[in-house]
DNA sequence: ATAAGTCTGTTGAAATTTCAACAAAAGGAG
DNA sequence: CTCCTTTTGTTGAAATTTCAACAGACTTAT
């Protein structure tokens, strides 16, 4: 496990929590690390809910497809991160969503049950640990309202705007490089891929931004 | 206090606080009752996002008015229901959205810091409360997991049916009855309400439904 | 280096949404 | 009951999105 350390210590939910502590810690709680190859599915849609995952290297998204056959992502994730952990503490039956590799991916798994009920060892650290779930679980709400932001924008234009001034804000700088390829962001922002494109190709005649494929600036 | 019990045992963040506690407890974290007139706004776009809120009597709207002047309802909030916590818990500086009231309110105001950090009476039920806060965020987290379903939906019909079929399902009946006027469930379907109107007639013709007003029933 | 496959940008036509304006229906106040 | 206001439904025109098809740029594997 000690070569997780540099991301777990990033990880939300081990927020407080001396290093030392840790490795007992995730033997209590009985992590395991699994590992994914690229798009192979990590959480599918419709199994149960029992885990909460952090994302220990590689990246993945999730995704919803819906009744009519539209593609949507819902968010992407990240080292450090951690997923699934809403649909586990709300005691979902069913996963409403599907998690997929991105790239080659390791994620460490963690029994929801272990964590909200006191462990038979009454090791100390279980308070810390659901208040920082706590803490996570807000912070991703916050990040639905962004998204909601997003998508409550009638126009691409409104919405690609929206995005990209977000991403600007998050990176502290004008200049970034977004995570989705064009097919991606356009399951992002829930629009058609070739309208997307078109839109930004009018945005860079009309001066307001410049960019090449994933890079970005906002003039 | 003692008026608020009925509506207070039904709140997320009391579960499993017996009722003895409970006046004892409220004393500890502040909690104070304010009431507002329809139409008023109990929580303003920009303002510091302290407080922990529960709705005691009538509703209220969480409401976004974009750059681009679009309307859109983020939820409705009935009583004993919990709002502005996850903007609290995460420490937000300034609130996004707005929540207006629907008609004449009573809400309960806690200040957040008083249930993040342990009070100085080390009054027991702390660890209970941020328990329950973080089951209602995981429970909030899928609320947006469905608003965001529905707003995925590229046509207004799409939008409507899903709308429809959750309303459904959560009132374990084909008939129900909605909390929106016609403008309001445009907003909230992030659509524009005369297509919205014209949509349900066709539905209607289309024999899929009937309603009246606020009531539809699926066939 | 070449070939195969993927990603991006373009285009025009069809479908859908938005917008503005108005009429009918429902609800409230006096 | 009547007047006034709000809500809902309807319509047609303008704007926008979606869809399908294709070509060029870029990547990857061999």
């Amino acid at each position: 496990m000690k070569k997780y350390f540099d991301v777990l210590r990033k990880c939300r939910l081990f927020r407080e929590i001396a290093d030392e502590d840790l490795i007992a810690l995730l033997g209590c709680l009985g992590a395991k690390v699994v590992s994914f190859g690229k798009k192979y599915t990590i959480i599918a849609e419709g199994s149960p809910a029992k885990y909460i995952c952090i994302m220990l290297s590689g990246s993945a998204q999730m995704v919803r497809v819906d009744y009519y056959g539209n593609r949507s992502i819902i968010s992407g994730i990240e080292p450090s991160e951690v997923f699934g952990e809403a649909f586990a503490c709300a005691e979902t039956a069913e996963m409403p969503v599907t998690v997929i590799a991105n790239e080659p991916c390791e994620v460490m798994l963690i029994e929801c049950h272990r964590i909200m009920h006191s462990c038979s060892n009454a090791c100390g650290f279980h308070q810390q640990i659901i208040f920082n779930l706590m803490k996570n679980l807000a912070v991703q709400n916050l990040m639905f309202h962004q998204k909601l932001e997003i998508t409550a924008c009638r126009t691409t234009r409104e919405k690609l705007m929206t995005y990209l001034l977000l991403q600007a804000k998050k990176h502290g700088s004008e200049r970034f490089t977004i995570p989705f390829d064009r097919q991606e962001l356009a399951d992002y922002l829930e629009v058609d891929r070739s309208g997307l494109s078109a839109e930004i190709s009018k945005l860079r005649s009309e001066g307001i931004l410049t960019s090449n494929r994933k890079e970005f600036e906002l003039l």
